[in-house]
DNA sequence: GCTTGACCTGGAGCGCGCTCCAGGTTGGAG
DNA sequence: CTCCAACCTGGAGCGCGCTCCAGGTCAAGC
């Protein structure tokens, strides 16, 4: 049930083994197990870690501020509140992102729509 | 109407000037107009291949292939399917960038009703 | 016991997209 | 004519997030 081998864990998070490396050695990841002879043996509490930086990452969260999360957590349950108020910021942050994304998306999208249309009028400027 | 001061062409854009002389060097924006002094005179054309750049930069293009799109466009008309195309395939990553943001602000945000709910269960193994 | 592939460490290197710098030139206001 | 802010160039440097490397250790299968 819990216990996998650093490939396993790589397998399973989709992070590279260098990666999960580098994120022990910057203290995202903290405690990772060992074996009598010094191997890394990650649980499943790792991995859910491992889930949470994937998310944050894809959300664009600089490792900083994932590092900041992770020592709070590990700080106790009297950071609960600043985690709140950490994870609802950057909320906030990927909204203002996935509303430009569409913004500019919709601008891509008319700018196809000037390659398909019969061959009319090149409305902005340059590149129709 | 047309020919504008590099500060000027700057702040229009939303570019520094150091990513205006950047975008240039590197062979994005090609044959900038110039005084007889040697300093940048942007046009309005220019300007719209910023809009474009930023377009494309904000939904995460790399910079060789808008090198390579802006150079087809210099190659003339018989380009024009292949542009669309490279167009095409970049709105189809921007679909599956947008796809995989909204799921992992959709995790995000159950992450943050963790916060919020009563003091129930932990679900998802720590960090809650 | 031996082999072999997965793993270890510390540290250097990389790819991207700028950003900054030194040292010199330009050009509009007064 | 003088001044000074804005501009020029080539090239070095940076911040991020890994990624790779050399040289050595561990452990499961035969």
């Amino acid at each position: 049930m819990s216990g996998y081998a650093p490939s396993e864990a790589a397998r399973r998070s989709g992070f590279s083994l260098d990666t999960l490396r580098y994120y022990e050695k910057i203290g995202l990841l903290a405690d990772v197990e060992r074996t009598s002879g010094g191997q890394r043996v990650f649980t499943d509490d790792d991995l859910g870690w491992l889930v949470l930086f994937r998310c944050l990452r894809d959300t664009g969260m600089p490792i900083a501020q994932m590092r900041r999360y992770a020592q709070l957590a590990r700080d106790g349950e009297h950071t609960t509140d600043e985690r709140h108020e950490l994870l609802c910021h950057h909320a906030a942050r990927v909204e203002e992102q996935m509303r430009l994304l569409q913004r500019q998306y919709d601008h891509l999208r008319e700018k196809i729509s000037f390659y398909e249309r019969p061959s009319g009028t090149a409305a902005g400027s340059e590149a129709g």
